[in-house]
DNA sequence: CGTTTCCGTGGGAACGTTACCAGTTATTTC
DNA sequence: GAAATAACTGGTAACGTTCCCACGGAAACG
């Protein structure tokens, strides 16, 4: 190694060898104004000579600013959390900003630990994806915060970005009703869970805002898994004898549990079950056939947020809640009814 | 917000409220020797109180231990990465270490930016997937480096960890045998990369050393995408006739649209056509009927090499080069003949 | 020509912590 | 009981940078 980690090239050594004072090397290298250009450039060659690193320690010490943003998310391996980190990654390198990426893993105990951690790192601020439970306060969290996900509305005031689920889910019900499936059946996550209250309303909504009858629609629970979309989908096939028959998912993952559930009945989808997921998982296009489903802009969502907490960062008033449109991605799992017996489907609707 | 960030508590307020000096709030806080527990337990109190937060800056600038790591890899949305960065994470977790991520998306430029802002960050180690046609001088980075991936071997200087490849592929040849397919046909990747001479090699090598033939084998070509492993199984299926059939494919995506060709063409797997891939990909386990395959060690590979980082960390010789290996994941592609008709078999083999 | 403004530079203090040394007691040792 | 040792504490100097002020000289102004 070149320089053993305790030697390594400071400004003064380039003042020495650049015959300056340290604090005009500080002016060339900060890119402060007051400075002749041919000192800067002498100075710029020294340095680069030497192989001088800037501290950025020494620099976030004093000046105050550290340059670091920290993000807290459930599951670095999840690939939607994935997608998220990148588009919030992506935006903090054009900025020359480092992100500092901790996996909470829905534990309330590991995300306080982990923002313990970002506060003692004098990150210049962060985003976070609060753990569903938890109560303590985020709110003076003692630098700029902002919020993602749908556990986002416990705190009102702070900024947030999210995906537009009541958006999104009229897409695919508008989707739906255009292949002609006017009445599809819902699974939804636990009962407890915020998301899933959220989604049975925005279902609801959508149909008495069209004068349809939002009463004895057909919802069956998940907890967002493959097995227990599978389980789900059993269910629905045992009880429900109609064939053309179409499921509205609340995740992907609960939806491709429910197209195995389909293949295992000896049963074929689009023919005879249409499925509808929600995520717009990678996992989807490898299906067979591909799952139709509604995408939630995962990197938009990190690159939005990012974007947010900058401008926060620099001063600006930022708005205080930003959802992003979710977007149709049609694949094989739905099958168009609109033009084998409009007329009947009409009638009966 | 409680403190606006430019009047955080420091060790000399706990010193003033606590009634000693700083020295003593030091030692106490950073559980030093040399203290009366009662005094360390009034400052711990007055420390707690303030809402007192270390300040890692400071410490980091002044001690030469930032504890913080790095990791460069291609792509942080790639499942697999983000599977290592996953295992590297909970292992410096677990020693309080902080990890800051890079996406290198296989640019040798973005890569030598990243591997700057570590080096500016002072970080005390990294973990790095060196992007394959790197030629700049990883060997003197300045500070403790594991590398992780195959391109690591350009490196012989520094450790490295990485999966078990021959090992892997004598797994699936040994399956495959055990299963009653003695020749399969190959998808490899691209004929320049390091990875697909090294894949070819170990199975000529597996063929050799079992006394069997290893010429003539069907050996086709991809570039690791789904629509190349489509397209190859599609000249498969075009230029072999006979059926009971078998592909080996180097990575998973390729066995999926491989799958794909399979459907399309008519016939079913693992009925008419066996396939086997590599990697272990999340994705595998949706496709129909689920991707039997050989996969990675992708966590393990993260918490290992952190092991090793931290090992070189603290002080300890490390080995140099340590390879992981790889499982059998057997799921749905694979048929077995060795109980229909297993002396014709041997008989032609 | 004296005064103001500007530019370029240097010298110190400060950021918050740990390392080190020098004290002050309390405790042990011969 | 004096001396040596241990336990605990305080003061000061770093770590490498930026911030602030002061200084000299050149240019601009009246």
């Amino acid at each position: 190694m070149r320089h053993s980690k305790r030697n390594m090239p400071t400004i003064i050594d380039v003042a020495r060898r650049s015959g300056v004072s340290k604090s005009t090397v500080g002016r060339a290298l900060s890119g402060g104004k007051n400075i002749n250009p041919e000192t800067k450039e002498k100075i710029l060659k020294a340095a680069q000579e030497l192989g001088y690193e800037r501290n950025h320690l020494a620099q976030s010490l004093r000046s105050g600013r550290t340059g670091m943003l920290g993000l807290v998310i459930p599951d670095i391996a999840n690939p939607f959390w994935a997608e998220v980190a990148r588009g919030a990654q992506d935006k903090a390198a054009e900025t020359g900003a480092s992100l500092l990426v901790f996996s909470s893993d829905w534990n309330s105990e590991r995300e306080a630990s982990h923002l313990r951690a970002l506060r003692q790192a004098r990150v210049d601020g962060a985003i976070v994806n609060p753990v569903e439970n938890r109560i303590e306060d985020l709110n003076h969290f003692g630098m700029p915060v902002v919020l993602i996900g749908s556990s986002a509305e416990r705190y009102p005031e702070l900024p947030s970005v999210g995906s537009d689920i009541i958006q999104g889910i009229g897409l695919g019900l508008d989707h739906l009703n255009s292949l002609g499936h006017h009445r599809p059946a819902f699974l939804l996550g636990p009962f407890g869970r915020l998301a899933r209250v959220k989604f049975q309303r925005a279902v609801h909504d959508y149909f008495v805002v069209r004068g349809m009858d939002p009463t004895d629609l057909l919802i069956e629970q998940g907890d967002y898994t493959v097995k227990s979309g599978k389980a789900a989908m059993e269910r629905i096939l045992a009880t429900r004898p109609e064939r053309p028959l179409c499921l509205f998912a609340a995740n992907d993952l609960m939806a491709l549990g429910a197209l195995l559930a389909v293949r295992e009945a000896g049963l074929t989808c689009p023919d005879d079950v249409s499925i509808l997921g929600f995520d717009g998982i990678p996992a989807g296009v490898f299906s067979d056939p591909g799952l139709s489903t509604i995408a939630k802009p995962a990197r938009g969502i990190g690159g939005q947020s990012m974007t947010v907490l900058l401008d926060q960062l620099s001063g600006q008033t930022v708005e205080s809640r930003l959802v992003l449109p979710c977007k149709l991605v049609p694949r094989g799992t739905l099958r168009d009814l609109s033009n084998t017996e409009p007329t009947k489907l009409k009638a009966t609707g």
